[in-house]
DNA sequence: GCGGATTTGTACGTATGTATG
DNA sequence: GCATACATACGTACAAATCCG
């Protein structure tokens, strides 16, 4: 999935990857991501890895989280 | 100079205190902020707790960073 | 209401890479 | 070549809120 050699860092790979999920509507709005723990164990990396990736989708305006429940996917325009 | 028992995270107290500094001028536009290093000498604390308050000064647009060079404050418009 | 599981938030530490000076 | 400084990535631990049985 991941390519731990490529200059990309993980992190952003790991945000693209979900943001193509999101795109194919795969990942539907006002439905929750994988959790944390899930992404950590799905892409084999670690946490802040994970948070870190979710955290760009977030400045991207692709999800949206709610502290102690989870992140969820943003409704959108378009 | 930081509480660890306070309610308000650490990384924001720590982002309070050096906006602080930068609203009184003691930390003036254009010029560096004490490296993330030094943070974490001067105020006890770890690298991620420093990097987490630099991240959120650059967010209130307080502070811009430029790889390998240093974070300096932003210059503001009143 | 209680207890356990889940999930995000914070905080610590360490190692390595890369660019700058 | 060396020191500095930020970037990435790993791991761990505990806290706090929520959810469910």
């Amino acid at each position: 999935m991941l390519n731990p050699l490529s200059p990309v860092p993980l992190y952003v790979q790991l945000a693209d990857v979900l943001a193509t999920k999101i795109g194919r509507g795969e990942l539907q709005p006002l439905h929750p991501l994988p959790s944390e723990k899930h992404l950590q164990q799905e892409f084999g990396v670690a946490r802040g890895t994970a948070r870190a990736a979710v955290r760009l989708l977030r400045e991207r305006g692709l999800a949206m989280t709610v502290p102690q429940r989870g992140t969820y996917v943003t409704e959108r325009k378009s």
